[in-house]
DNA sequence: CGTGGGAAGTCGGGAAATAGGAC
DNA sequence: CGTCCTATTTCCCGACTTCCCAC
């Protein structure tokens, strides 16, 4: 790289041009990176491969089950019965949830209950008819003091697990990809256990049954070492299909869609997809007012899908919604996005507030999250609203000439690569560079550029709408924080009066030893209103993201870019913005970005 | 052209585990 | 320096978007 001029380098970096670049962190060994990059330079676009040699020692499968020892009994209508393995092994799961609110949920327990009779032998099926009249407590109280005990272990017994974990990562967790070394993300398998899903989902409670090894299909290339099966068992299928980027794969029972074990972020595949990501989010920022003047323009059209479909956009691209597939009704908790929006969710004020047009939305989204917003939009949106809600119910859909796969065909068109998706992307990442350079001054200190940073975040996490519940701890550690803030604000005073007591000295002694001592009253006075200032300012953060989650929008929508070249400019060490893993995942920013990156 | 379904990959909050700081 | 508690990190596992292909 040395023949490279630091002026094609530096281009080389704005691009993001990946020929060049390597995993960072480790010095680079003499004569290897380069070659890493070559073969994809030449080959990516042309055939759509993701690599070209893939070896793998395959998943790490859950313990087989240990059945209870015969004192932890299950009670049966007030009498002591023993369970097969089988049905006892469902038991548990149920058992370890007792203290959850979703046992007690209609849907749960009738899922679980239908499900737990089909692993009953007929005998037991024949007892057992009622899910009220069986008692887990004993189990219960049985994992309890597990896993009570596990926290009692010894520091040995502990070390000793740290290390047998540490070997199956070493010797699981990673595969090799075109010569490299890298972390898999998840290569344990999912034991079984009783299905959740989130908000209120209508297969809760159903057993998600254990995967065994002629459950898997193992990728990797025809030239590895392909993994093997346990003893006794063998693979589904073993294939070698290097146009996917996943190393095992398998379908899981509750949904019948396919899981995978796919790399770590910190990968070659994963970094260099994400980095892809943002570059489509910047070729965006070229031409987005070029887009919004055209959607504004389609407000008018004279037809109807085209009118949906400019007001669907609209609200995607100004309040960062996602695109809202259709979901099978009956199989998925009733979640939408701007696409499936019904009339129910959406109120029409033609003045609130004293704002004139206000639209009132209030769906629930993805995760069953609830978003709720006021905003008040133009004229013009707000007459199309009018119209699209004209002689419809409650449950029609608010677009019904539009759904995900029109509007991004649309967007197709207007630019190479744009989906729905990417507005939040680039919304979320241009808002962050926005708020970076309103908020932050070069005068401030540290922890106050901090505070900035993460308000900065906040508007993002506000914008896509990242909610979280108010840690149940909250209140505590913010009254905690309050009683430092206390006790730093009497340190202070005291030492600002000792601080006045040594001047008085030293005006009347005169000696070096008393203006020594003043120095170091001073120094002290200093040290402690930095540490008062530093607790404030946490305070105050913590305070402002009692219900806001910074992580996601951080970790999957705001160029690391930008956060780099505010981190050099302002001489905030990176550590403070990103902790280790996330060091690792934005490796390839921190890596080529200087102080003057513009998203 | 729409539609329906499968596949692959990104995004998501909460719980569990671990690290780190106070005592 | 050990213990305990809190804060942060990592894991878990589910939910969503997009693409693609058959019809």
């Amino acid at each position: 790289d040395r023949e490279h001029s630091h002026k094609e380098h530096k281009r080389d970096k704005e691009r993001g041009n990946w020929k060049n670049y390597t995993t960072g962190g480790k010095k680079k060994a003499k004569n290897e990176p380069e070659e890493k990059w070559k073969w994809w330079e030449e080959e990516k676009c042309t055939d759509g491969s993701k690599w070209r040699f893939l070896e793998h020692k395959g998943p790490v499968f859950p313990p087989p089950y240990e059945p209870l020892p015969d004192r932890v009994r299950f009670y049966y209508d007030g009498k002591a019965m023993k369970l097969s393995p089988g049905a006892e092994e469902v038991a548990t799961f149920y058992a370890k949830m007792l203290d959850h609110e979703y046992t007690t949920k209609d849907i749960f327990r009738k899922n679980f209950f239908k499900d737990w009779r089909k692993e009953m032998t007929s005998e037991e099926k024949s007892k057992i008819t009622e899910l009220k009249k069986c008692d887990f407590t004993e189990m219960h109280e049985y994992f309890k003091a597990q896993s009570e005990a596990r926290k009692q272990m010894s520091k040995e017994e502990k070390q000793k697990i740290k290390e047998e974990n540490e070997r199956i990562l070493q010797e699981y967790g990673y595969c090799v990809m075109d010569n490299h070394r890298e972390r898999i993300g998840n290569f344990r398998i999912e034991p079984p256990g009783l299905f959740r899903g989130r908000g209120d989902h209508p297969k809760m409670g159903k057993l998600k049954r254990r995967i065994r090894p002629e459950d898997i299909i193992i990728n990797c290339s025809k030239d590895s070492v392909h993994p093997k099966a346990p003893p006794g068992t063998r693979w589904k299928e073993v294939r070698h299909d290097n146009k996917v980027t996943w190393l095992v794969s398998w379908t899981e029972n509750i949904q019948g869609s396919i899981k995978y074990i796919m790399l770590n972020p910190s990968s070659r595949i994963k970094g260099e997809k994400d980095w892809q990501k943002y570059e489509t989010a910047r070729r965006l920022k070229k031409i987005v007012e070029r887009i919004r003047a055209q959607y504004r323009e389609d407000w008018r059209s004279k037809e109807m899908r085209i009118r949906q479909r400019a007001v669907a956009l609209y609200f995607i691209d100004k309040l960062a919604l996602r695109a809202g597939n259709e979901k099978d009704e009956g199989e998925t908790a009733d979640t939408v996005g701007c696409c499936s929006l019904r009339v129910e969710h959406i109120r029409l004020h033609p003045q609130m507030d004293g704002q004139d047009y206000v639209v009132e939305l209030d769906f629930p989204g993805k995760d069953s999250i609830r978003y709720y917003n006021k905003v008040s939009v133009e004229k013009r949106v707000f007459k199309n609203l009018q119209l699209f809600l004209e002689n419809k119910q409650a449950k029609d859909d608010l677009f019904d000439r539009l759904n995900t796969s029109i509007l991004n065909k649309h967007l197709q068109e207007l630019m190479d690569g744009l989906t729905a998706k990417v507005f939040r992307t680039y919304n979320a990442s241009i808002t962050l560079q926005q708020q970076l350079k309103e908020l932050t001054s070069s005068d401030d200190n540290i922890p106050e550029k901090i505070l900035s940073y993460n308000r900065a975040n906040r508007a993002v996490a506000v914008l896509c709408n990242h909610q979280r519940a108010p840690p149940k701890t909250f209140e505590k550690s913010m009254h905690n924080l309050q009683t430092k803030i206390d006790e730093k604000k009497k340190q202070l005073s005291a030492a600002k009066k000792e601080l006045k007591a040594a001047k008085a000295d030293a005006k009347t002694l005169r000696d070096e030893k008393s203006k020594r001592a003043v120095e170091t009253k001073k120094k002290a006075v200093q040290r402690i209103s930095e540490q008062l200032m530093k607790l404030e300012v946490q305070a105050t953060d913590r305070e402002e993201n009692k219900q806001i989650a910074l992580g996601t929008s951080k970790l999957n929508y705001l160029d690391p870019r930008i956060s780099v070249a505010w981190c050099k400019k302002l001489g905030v060490p990176i550590e403070k913005i990103y902790n280790k893993t996330q060091r690792e995942k934005f490796a390839w920013a921190i890596d080529m970005t200087d102080e003057d990156f513009e998203f």
